[in-house]
Order: structure tokens, then C-alpha cells, then sequence
DNA sequence: TCCATAATTCTAGCAATATAGAAATATGGA
DNA sequence: TCCATATTTCTATATTGCTAGAATTATGGA
């Protein structure tokens, strides 16, 4: 993963209603859920919602599937295994046992 | 790791300027490096830096030190550790495979 | 003591973000 | 077609964040 892409994963995250949204998103699983699930959820108004997925889309953390008039998201994986290896990378260059003392679990 | 702190740490490193300076003081280590190195290395106006720096130290991800007329700064790898092991907690909570599908490096 | 150097804090301006109400768009069903 | 529902976009406001020049504080050396 490209710095620039790692900056932008961590500001999607780095804010207490997208963190929330993100972390109920994987709670989901792969069948994700709809608006209106994660207003719910979350609550939080339906536009600063929308603003939030928006952003979390935007940041590749997220994807979203029409489905009839309901809109669903659903968490994207790969990329937040990208930021993790990222992390994991950059934050031990050359001396992995700093960050990883323990066994990886 | 609580979330409000997942949170905090993810905005410290959420932007070019503090991930790079960050990403700085881990490769140089436990020995860390002093304000004017890091100026010189990063390339920001004293004053940016130092707010750059206190962000770092007030999201727990670098720690600073006296030495003399110097202020040595130096990761702080454990709260890294900590946030990574956040993320990976977080992110694949009952579904490991999810986001570590490859074997743990 | 006086000066040069290291670093921070102060100040100010500009850009970006977070929030929600109101209006707009789109879909499915009666 | 008309309406209710789902979601987004528009608009506005308040807050926060980024940047750097100038002033300040602190230390060590001559």
C-alpha cells in the first residue's frame, strides 16, 4: 500500500462516527447492511450519515451495492488488511519484534 | 486498546506531515532523533514541526526527552503495536480469515 | 555575562471537517 | 399515476486543523 493511500485509509477511520460506522460495517460481515440499518445503529441524521459513508467509500474502506431503493454497504476487507500490513511494515521496518512482541495471533 | 484512544491515534498518524515525521522515528529506532534532524529530514518550518510533534506525543505515538539543549523525540512502538492489534481485533471480530488470509508475517 | 543555537509558543489566516435541516432524486407499491 | 419510503445533495454554520513568521524560553559555551 502507497503512502498516500494509507493516509487517506487512517483519516477514514480516525473520527468517532466513521470508526463506529465502519466497526458495525464488520460486525455485518460480507452481507453488510442497508442506510437505514446503520442510522439505526449509529444514530446519526440521515444526511450526516450519507456525508460519513460517503467519506468511508471515498476512503476505499467501504463499498456500496443498489438494491432496489435500498442502498447497502458493506465493509471492504482487503483494504483494511492493506492498512494493517502497512502499519505492521512501516511501523517496525527492520525490527519487527518492536510491534510484534508476541505471537501473532 | 479503547476505541477513544484508536481513535486519537489513527487522527496522529491521518495526515502527510505527522505520518511521514512518525514514520521517520521508526526507522530511527529506540535511539530516536533530535527536533533539528527531524526538521531536516521532514523539510517543515520549526513551528510546524513542533505542532506536528506535540500531536504526535498527545496521541501517544512518540514520546520526547531532554538532552541538554536538544529534545530527542522517539516512536512510541507499543502504542503502535496497540493499534494494530485494535485494528486487527476490530476488523475481523469472529471472522479472522477475513482480514489476515495469509499467513501472520 | 553575553551570544548563538535549539525548540516552543503566540498569532493569524486559510482550508477542511462535522453536523443537521430542507430540498431533491429514485424506487416500489397501491 | 400518486404516494410513502430510502437515500442523497444542497446549504449553512461552527469547529477544528495546517501552516509559517515573529516572539519567547532555555541551554551551553566563550
Amino acid at each position: 500500500m502507497e503512502t498516500k493511500t494509507a493516509v487517506r485509509s487512517l483519516a477514514g477511520l480516525a473520527q468517532d462516527s466513521r470508526l463506529s460506522i465502519f466497526r458495525y460495517l464488520v460486525v455485518c460481515g460480507p452481507g453488510g447492511a442497508v442506510v437505514n440499518e446503520i442510522a439505526e445503529e449509529i444514530g446519526l441524521s440521515g444526511s450526516t450519515l450519507s456525508f460519513h459513508l460517503k467519506g468511508l467509500v471515498h476512503a476505499g474502506l467501504a463499498e456500496s451495492f443498489s438494491e432496489g431503493r435500498y442502498i447497502r454497504y458493506r465493509a471492504n476487507f482487503s483494504a483494511m488488511k492493506g492498512l494493517i500490513d502497512y502499519l505492521t511494515l512501516h511501523c517496525c521496518e527492520g525490527h519487527p519484534e518492536r510491534c510484534r512482541p508476541a505471537k501473532a495471533s
